[in-house]
DNA sequence: CCTTGAACCTGCGGGC
DNA sequence: TGCCCGCAGGTTCAAG
């Protein structure tokens, strides 16, 4: 589910119920995601405050009262779950904890490409996970004069660059496309080829896209749901992004949306709008 | 260094 | 109905 405005949903809707709460209990139901869970973990969880809940890029981090973090990625199918009451049993509800007023959450990742993980707070920005990610995205040292200067020796295409967590952290593959799209820039680009100009346009396109996904909730495709179970809707607002044979919405019948496939991934665009 | 492609794993929808 | 294929929001590792 989740590039940077999906885990960022999930995060405020954690935000709401589970800060503050003391963690009573832990389970561990199913212990290979993609990093192993790290061993002891229910144990080491009960009995500490949630302290505060934030993000960084796509990774959620739960800050303990004993000076750790509890490290959280959602993959590419996980989600949390909040709920009150009876624990849930599903198949792919692999880590749950409960709080000390009745709340649980539990994290659910069919394709188990997820991690979780326990750190102290003061190796925190040395994680493997963390070290090395390039800049918040809707940061302010995020602009067009860094992109222009991170894109300027690189070789390839500009939309795989924008999904390298150590150019620009957080952006992954609707809103590279889609911020490629308002920025009437082809996914095809050279990374060198880019001006200052077209750098700074989609930097403003990249925050646009991800602050309006935010406000929408996120978008809610296979398996994004909130915390709260209500659904993002930012899927409604796709210009490009698994719009192949859509009419343009930019030109409109003049062109419609192309998928190629670049890295690997699909990429949607308008050959007439983006050059 | 840099880039691409395959691998990790499960589920769903489409075509036959 | 069932099977096979392609596809899916991410990251990492090997190979070029």
């Amino acid at each position: 589910m989740p590039e940077l405005p999906e885990v960022e949903t999930v995060v405020q809707g954690l935000r709401k119920v589970l800060e503050g709460a003391v963690i009573e209990q832990a389970w561990v139901r199913r212990p290979d995601l993609r990093l192993p869970f790290p061993k002891g973990l229910a144990g080491k969880l009960k009995g500490q405050t949630i302290e505060r809940i934030a993000r960084r890029a796509k990774y959620v981090l739960c800050h303990l009262s004993k000076g750790q973090v509890l490290l959280i990625h959602l993959g590419m199918s996980g989600r949390v779950k909040l709920g009150k009451g009876a624990i849930p049993e599903g198949k792919h509800a692999h880590f749950v904890i409960r709080t000390d007023d009745g709340n649980w959450a539990c994290l659910e990742d069919p394709r188990r490409f997820g991690a979780v993980d326990l750190i102290d707070q003061a190796l925190l920005s040395s994680h493997p996970f963390l070290a090395g990610l390039g800049p918040e995205p809707l940061e302010k040292d995020f602009d067009g004069k860094m992109l222009h200067k991170g894109l300027a020796r690189r070789k390839g295409p500009i939309k795989p660059a924008l999904m390298d967590q150590k150019l620009v952290a957080g952006i992954g593959n609707i809103y590279a496309s889609e911020a490629l799209f308002r920025a009437f820039i082809s996914p095809l680009r050279p990374c060198s080829s880019l001006t200052l100009t077209e750098c700074k346009a989609l930097v403003r396109t990249v925050k646009d896209v991800l602050a309006a996904a935010i406000e929408s909730g996120g978008s809610s495709l296979r398996d994004h749901v909130r915390p709260d179970g209500e659904l993002g809707y930012f899927q409604h607002h796709f210009a490009v992004y698994a719009q192949e044979g859509e009419a343009c919405p930019r030109c409109r019948a003049k062109a419609r949306i192309l998928r190629i496939v670049q890295a690997g991934r699909s990429s949607f665009y308008c050959k007439r709008c983006q050059r």
